[in-house]
DNA sequence: ATTTTCGCCGATAGTACTATCGCCGAACGA
DNA sequence: TCGTTCGGCGATAGTACTATCGGCGAAAAT
């Protein structure tokens, strides 16, 4: 085998990362109820008071693992549809646009799942990371659906994009759990129907001017 | 004050509904962590060995925390849809469609909340229960659908109503998140952008007859 | 080479949670 | 009216979890 000699400043963060990785891996399938510091630690491989050299508490340990998701999912998906957007008079642009983050949440199912999860829960660290993340994601779609040339000139149409990002973000997940509970194999199928749907919110927003904020 | 004499069985029942409503209420406000009967029994006014009474154990609660999730949720919902569908011509009959779960969902946050979060959760008897109501809610969309007009006579086309029925509801989850998190105030306005998604994929299914399963 | 640092470990005190038991008193049935 | 039923309660044994401490040994510093 090749030099096992690890610096301790390595060595202290494989360790760290075990921890995480553990914690991810027990919220994934145990829920929160599986989470206490020996239980982690005991699927780490590593003794319960170990735990303590790294963090200070659970809360802690989410905090973190907050911050790891979200140094995770951000960046990708935000450039993949950037580059996409910029040119969203191609279909095969604008498919890559919705492929892209599809793919990203399917090929990290427990990530993806935490964070979906997350969003909901008012009580734990993770839930306020995950809001944090999303309005994010929120905004940097907003951009793009601009870029794209969407209106967003009054506070209306502005407040209308942002429930368009929400909805584009929703659609993207919910076909990821249908691809990942294998109601859907084809990931392709999954990005025509997410195509379909956009193009209904698209040609009414560039249909409909600003002439009025909704009619109701 | 009136006859305060309960009958042991109401008197019983009514122990056992607090409970269910402390456990949905803890749910909500500390997540899964703060699930123990001592927790549980003391918001709810009662002695912590008096939860053995109604419940063999958490799980038990949890389970029927689950049933009390599906039969609340579920017909009105369903109701309200299959009344709207009927008439799918009429705009206000759509914008029905998708108001009343809409507000069906912001009437109860918690419930809702919990729901999702559920169904996303694999190691809980709620995450079972929420994914099972949630199968049922997208078949009896799908019904809805057809009954709209919508081809579903090959098993491609059966499919792509699934998913969008999936769309759908993961639309309108997301409108009513952004309505109760105070970004979307105005519940028309979040009726608007699903009316104007669900166009895209009305527009599509019906205009792309059952030429190609997906040109691309 | 020698000393210091520090990540990890085992042991353990303190605490919270689970589940059971016997008792009480009010509803119930005769 | 009188015995029975049973839902709720306090007490408690057993268990799991949290957080701390001193010690060990290898990396790091001198």
């Amino acid at each position: 085998m090749p030099d096992v000699t690890l610096s301790r400043r390595e060595a202290k963060d494989l360790t760290r990362r075990r921890l995480l990785a553990a914690a991810l891996r027990i919220l994934d399938t145990e829920g929160e109820g599986g989470l206490s510091t020996g239980n982690v630690c005991r699927s780490a491989g590593i003794a319960q008071s170990t735990f303590y050299v790294h963090f200070r508490n659970m809360q802690d340990l989410l905090e973190a693992l907050g911050e790891e998701a979200s140094r995770h999912v951000g960046p990708v998906i935000r450039e993949a549809r950037r580059r996409s957007s910029a040119a969203p008079h191609s279909a095969d642009r604008l498919r890559d646009a919705f492929r892209v983050p599809l793919e990203k949440m399917c090929g990290h199912p427990e990530f993806f799942r935490l964070n979906v999860r997350a969003r909901f829960d008012r009580a734990t660290p993770l839930g306020e990371a995950a809001r944090r993340r999303a309005a994010v994601t929120r905004a940097q779609l907003v951009e793009d659906l601009v870029a794209a040339g969407l209106p967003s000139g009054t506070p209306e149409e502005a407040l209308r994009l942002e429930m368009v990002a929400d909805g584009v973000t929703a659609l993207t997940e919910a076909m990821a759990i249908g691809h990942l509970e294998g109601r859907y194999p084809d990931l392709e199928q999954c990005v025509d129907v997410l195509v379909e749907f956009f193009a209904g919110v698209r040609t009414q927003l560039l249909g409909d001017r600003p002439a009025s904020g909704s009619g109701g």
